[in-house]
DNA sequence: TACCAAAATGAGAGCGCTCTCACAACCCCG
DNA sequence: CGGGGTTGTGAGAGCGCTCTCATTTTGGTA
């Protein structure tokens, strides 16, 4: 047999063939390609002049072999790839997080774990291909964190599930807060039968923002039974609105834990003839684009997903760089972001 | 400065020291690792367990330097994070090639391109850090990809716009029959003022499509001038169908070149209060989840997206091994499924 | 002009793996 | 029981880069 597709493309130049060219030593073009500020201008110069006849990309391979460092970073999403891409929450994270790794020279690995069994995502992991993890989304059964820490710094999009030692690095919301303002302004405005639909329970989203929804009907004096979970997805949230409506036919305001799950619930409301805001009064969370690009505008608790994700970036970056200061928590702000829908 | 967080972390074993830990040499735990028939069973057996001992996984740099092989591949999407995620079509594309790349080694890198500069992800690309790409969504302007095909071995989504030697590899489909039989159906249904949204004039999805329309309506003998062009997005479809309906207030039917901007379009329909089906009937393409996520179930043109992503990463997989039966093309089946909107 | 510190460069030893050989152990058969 | 295969195993040379150190060059000073 002949050599095949593979082989049949021209190798790649090395650095070695620059410094022949250049007519230095491979050390010296090492620096050149580094940066290094201890070469002679106009060695720079001619190097560089070599680089781009030669056309080198330097093999990142070996430099990752040699410096037992690889440039990249991976994003590990514990969710199948239609929730991943069905969520807009998601693309604004994966923006901020691309947006902050663009400035720097580190690329970005999407590990979207459920396709993969896990096993392959953690050898995948192991096996050197970052230098760091970030990681969202991430439920209770998901043990594989405490392996990932023991190999590589590791920052979490949402409080880590056990996050019991209060030495894990994180970016959040206050979801308790969050979800507060959002039924508070339930209540303000006189809705006094409020239900909720809530994310999955084994994620501190799902929890918190249940207790905030809790907390405030308590301080009112409301029944807090009117509570339905669902998953993070539209159909999931309509499924659990229909058995809501179904358990709880009176109720005038609704709070859902996210902006998609709410498109799904509003669905069912009009499909049920509820008129929204006039019978039932709807708050949701997130803010993201799914707020608006539905008929009717979301009342939602606004939080700053793609700043979220830019500050993941920022975090394991610092921590890459060996700087000793970076916070271990960063909690950014929400605010109540008033639509028509409540 | 003492050791950093980096440095900080236990090294992972080798294979010299999986070779020490069995008795054996490195060649052995090289050829038990990579699954050589060639291995004394008993040998295989104590060196899987020393390997279990030491919880030993490859090194991946390594690896691949001696190899020159990465065993991953990249997918690379010359588009905006926003407009990526945006789409449901890429979701089900990309779920297609994770699900053949699962049943493989092989692992895969997301470039979105355009949040990188274009320089950035060839330097990427050609450092070695990927045996093959897939191309999707790719454009007239993006001569990018010759460089890219001179490196490596690349499967286009989509006919590919230089596709003049017939030696480029790509999965499609027959986008100009699609479109056909989609208008074809509404001329059927007795439509006689027909409009098109159609995809960007760079792609050749939006050229062929916009092809079939116009094909359909001159055979029919029936006027092809109401033509807006957008950008494969809801919003930009919306503000196409807003200009469509201002200089061709009379249409009576529209076909949109994607699902997703035909979201947008029944929005503004809505809004203007143009009954659908009734008073115009429309026609998507893709049969994405997008068509039966709206209020209204659309009529549109099904194509194979997630199986596209599939065939397109098995053909790429094959090209990798060698394989020199591979077709270059694989033009897959559309077929119309009709719903409420026409 | 001679001398020494500082700056620039090069030599060479790995990084952890694969892969080609050479060699050793074993088999069958005449 | 020796020749000629197999078959299994190990030694060792890289893969292309980084990084430490030794060496050379430079420039400032006496």
């Amino acid at each position: 047999m002949t050599s095949g597709v593979r082989n049949a493309r021209p190798p790649q130049p090395t650095l070695e063939m620059v410094a022949a060219e250049a007519g230095v030593s491979r050390a010296t073009v090492s620096r050149v390609v580094n940066g290094s500020p201890k070469v002679r201008p106009e060695v720079v110069v001619s190097v560089t002049a070599a680089i781009e006849r030669l056309n080198y990309v330097p093999n990142r391979a070996a430099r990752s072999l040699a410096s037992r460092q690889t440039q990249s970073v991976a994003l590990v999403v514990p969710e199948d790839m239609t929730k991943f891409f069905g969520d807009p929450y998601f693309a604004a994270v994966v923006q901020g997080i691309t947006q902050r790794l663009d400035e720097s020279d580190y690329t970005l690995n999407l590990l979207v774990a459920s396709t993969d069994p896990r096993h392959k995502t953690m050898r995948y992991l192991r096996a050197g291909n970052v230098d760091g993890a970030l990681v969202i989304s991430h439920h209770t059964g998901d043990n594989f964190v405490a392996d990932l820490e023991s190999t590589m710094p590791v920052v979490f999009g949402g409080r880590p599930t056990n996050d019991s030692g209060a030495n894990n690095y994180f970016v959040d919301v206050d979801n308790i807060a969050g979800s507060m303002s959002g039924v508070q302004h339930l209540v303000d405005i006189g809705r006094r039968r409020i239900g909720t639909i809530t994310g999955p329970v084994d994620m501190p989203a799902g929890i918190d923002r249940l207790t905030g929804f809790r907390r405030v009907l308590e301080n009112a004096g409301l029944a807090t039974d009117a509570v339905e979970h669902a998953d993070f997805t539209a159909s999931g949230a309509a499924a659990a609105t229909r058995r809501l409506l179904e358990r709880c036919p009176d109720i005038d305001a609704l709070f859902v834990a996210s902006d998609l799950m709410a498109t799904g619930a509003l669905g069912v409301l009009a499909e049920l003839g509820r008129a929204v805001p006039r019978d039932i009064a709807v708050v949701a969370y997130d803010d993201s684009p799914a707020a608006t690009s539905g008929p009717i505008g979301m009342t939602t608790v606004s939080q700053p997903s793609k700043e979220m994700g830019f500050a993941m970036a920022d975090l394991l970056l610092r921590l890459l760089a060996d700087d000793e200061t970076v916070p271990h928590r960063n909690i950014m702000p929400t605010s109540l972001v008033l639509r028509e829908s409540a």
